[in-house]
This record gives structure tokens, sequence and C-alpha cells, in this order.
DNA sequence: CTAGATTGTCTAGCAGTGCTAGGATTCGGG
DNA sequence: CCCGAATCCTAGCACTGCTAGACAATCTAG
């Protein structure tokens, strides 16, 4: 039956191009302006065609931050491995996190700011999220020096996200990002 | 004239009227559920009246975020000299802006979080800004021990500014925003 | 004390939002 | 070829921020 496997197809097809083009909106002119209706317009379908794929508007900018959570792991966990030692794996997991975040503010925007109930209702989000804190645990597990780690973890991501989210509202000096990280790196692991 | 004066007073007192229900109102519900109307039936007026006050919604919303600010900047230089020592002064600035920040969270995401052109455009808060900030950069004097003291102040800013916002959306074990405080503040001072 | 001007307030309405019900249209199976 | 089903769109609801214009209250002046 080809037919079923054919319609099943261009659905999921049109399934990524909503999550795609919601998410390029969202880089382009910001959340706030992604509408059902500019979205729908950008799709070249109606408005209620996306409520055949997604429950709501919140749901589809949800989609954009499980997309962008995994991502962003394969990212830290790159950046955490491949260095010589544990100290430039703190700091290239530190970089990479702000450059990410810089390079994709939208969709940081939707993991981490926007409200969203997707931390404890969807299925897989909190094992991504946690699968994201393990990383950060993972990077910084060799200073712990006798604190509690999980509170350690939580001190580094929190930092990263402040710099991160302050950065982006042009609350920071922009060009002393990496500046910053390199200290609170270095605060860290002395 | 007796009659400009009376005049001059009730509209100064139906605009605190106004960002006092304001307040009010996005703390019990969140900024998202402030509507015109709403606010506008709280005051028990019509919503034009409040145009007669503010150029438009996110003014009134800035307009909460610099009394917030002030604040803030009035329990941070309580906290950071009110101690015996500078490590002491500086836990415990740490420990009331995260306070500050669950307290009034709404207060907290419209000064920090919400969208907004306050930080450039306004003629005041700059200054606001850039004196919440001194009291952030005094408290970590004396721990900058050769480090760049403008870019320490924005590591524990931003680092602070983190748990806040990570700590607001259900991110972080909400009964260890002292451990992590107590955390920062060893790590930084060490 | 009254007439006119000014100030203040409200009703009604605009365009835009998320979301949905119902009809029209296209498609696949018999 | 024709009927049922899946698909899609038009139209509309209740809401949003914001504004124009009518109305009422108040102050000023004669």
């Amino acid at each position: 039956m080809p037919t079923q496997s054919r319609r099943e197809r261009a659905r999921a097809e049109r399934h990524e191009l909503i999550l795609r083009t919601a998410r390029e909106l969202a880089e382009s002119i910001g959340w706030g302006a992604v509408t059902t209706r500019r979205l729908a317009e950008a799709i070249d379908y109606s408005q209620p065609v996306l409520y055949g794929h997604f429950e709501n508007m919140n749901a589809i900018a949800d989609a954009v931050a499980i997309q962008g959570i995994e991502e962003l792991i394969d990212v830290l966990r790159h950046a955490r491995t491949s260095t010589p030692d544990a100290t430039a794996g703190l700091n290239a997991l530190a970089k990479a996190y702000l450059k990410y975040a810089s390079n994709h503010p939208a969709v940081y925007e939707a993991i981490f700011v926007r409200p969203t109930d997707l931390e404890f209702a969807s299925t897989d989000s909190p094992l991504l999220l946690k699968t994201a804190f393990a990383e950060f645990q993972a990077a910084i597990e060799p200073f712990a020096a006798g604190e509690d780690l999980e509170t350690l973890t939580e001190v580094l991501w929190s930092a990263l996200h402040g710099q991160a989210t302050l950065s982006h509202a042009s609350r920071l000096r922009p060009e002393l990002s990496s500046a910053r990280a390199d200290l609170l790196v270095k605060v860290i692991t002395s």
C-alpha cells in the first residue's frame, strides 16, 4: 500500500516544514510575532492545518525547544569530550553553551525562557533536560572537591544561563562574553 | 488655586493606583493575564483612562519595573552594609537578591526578563541599573584579587540572575536555593 | 447665576490574536 | 464510475491593545 505511506510521508514532511518555518520565523522576527496566521501564510496553508499537527501554538514552540535541546546536548558533549584535559573541557563546554544561545536565541528562548509546561508535562522532555544536565555534571565533576556535585552543577548551569539571557537582553558588554566564561571557569576550578 | 492642585493630586493618586493594581495583578495572575480591560476593571475605570497616564501597556510594566529596581537597590544596599565582614556581606547580598526575586517574581520579571526597551530608552533607568550594578560591584570588590572588577561583577550578577530565573521556572531544586547561593559565594571568595 | 470653553470619561469600534465549527473539495477503494 | 472518507478552507467567536468621537462634568468669565 504505497498510498497510505505516501500520505503519511507527506504529512510528516509538512510536520517538519511547520517546525522549520516556525524556527526560522522566530529567529528572524521573534516568538512574539510568530502568529498562527503568519506561520500558516509562510507554509502556504490555512491556520487550521497547524492544529492538525499540533495542539496549539505553544506546542509548536515546545517542539522547536525539544529539537533545540537535542542539538544542544550534542554540542555540549562534543565540546566537552574533544579537549585534552578536564579544565579545557569545562571551558569548551561553557563557551559552546554561550555560543549556541547566542547563535540561536529564539531556540534558546523556547527551551529555557518561554513560559511552557514542557519540563514536567511532556514525555521525553524531562529525560532530555536530565541528559543536558548530565553533560554539565560530567564536565564539572573533576572540580567538585568535596562539594555536593549536583548543587555545583546547578550553580554552573545557572551562571551560564544568566550570562546567556542577560547578554541577549543587552545587559552585559557583548565583546566580553568570552572573558566572562573564562573567569567563571577559573573561579570554579581554582 | 486649590482646584488645579486638587486635580493634580487626584491624578497622581490614580497614577499610583494604576501602578499598584498592575503590580498586584501581575503577582497574582502573571503579566500575560494583565490586560488593559482587566486592569481598567480593577481600578474601576474604562481602558482609555490608562492611556491618559501611560503611553501603552508596556509602559505600565516598565514603570512597575522602575519602582522595583529602586526597591531592589535598597534591599541590596541594606544587606551588604549590615554585616560584620566582606564575605558575610557578599553572602547576604546574594541571599537578598534571590529572596527578592522569589518574593516578587512578577516585578523581577518586569525588570529583567520581560522584553522592554527600558535599558537604553528611558531617562533614569540606565542610572538605576548602574546603581544596582554598583551594589554588586561594591560587594565583590574585596575578592577581585587581580581579576577585572567589572567582568567579575558581571559574572556574579549573571550567576545570581540565572539562579533566580531557573528557580522560578522550576528547573532547580527549590529547597536548595540557599545552598546554591552559599556555594556560589564560596567559589568566588576562595 | 448663567453661557461658553475646557477638561475628563465612556461607549463603540478597529485591526489583530488563538482557536474552532461547518461546509466544500479532493482523493482512494470498490 | 461512484460513493465514502480524508483533507482543507472559509467564516466566525471571544479575546487582545489601542483610539476616535460623543457625552458629561467642571471651571472661567461676564
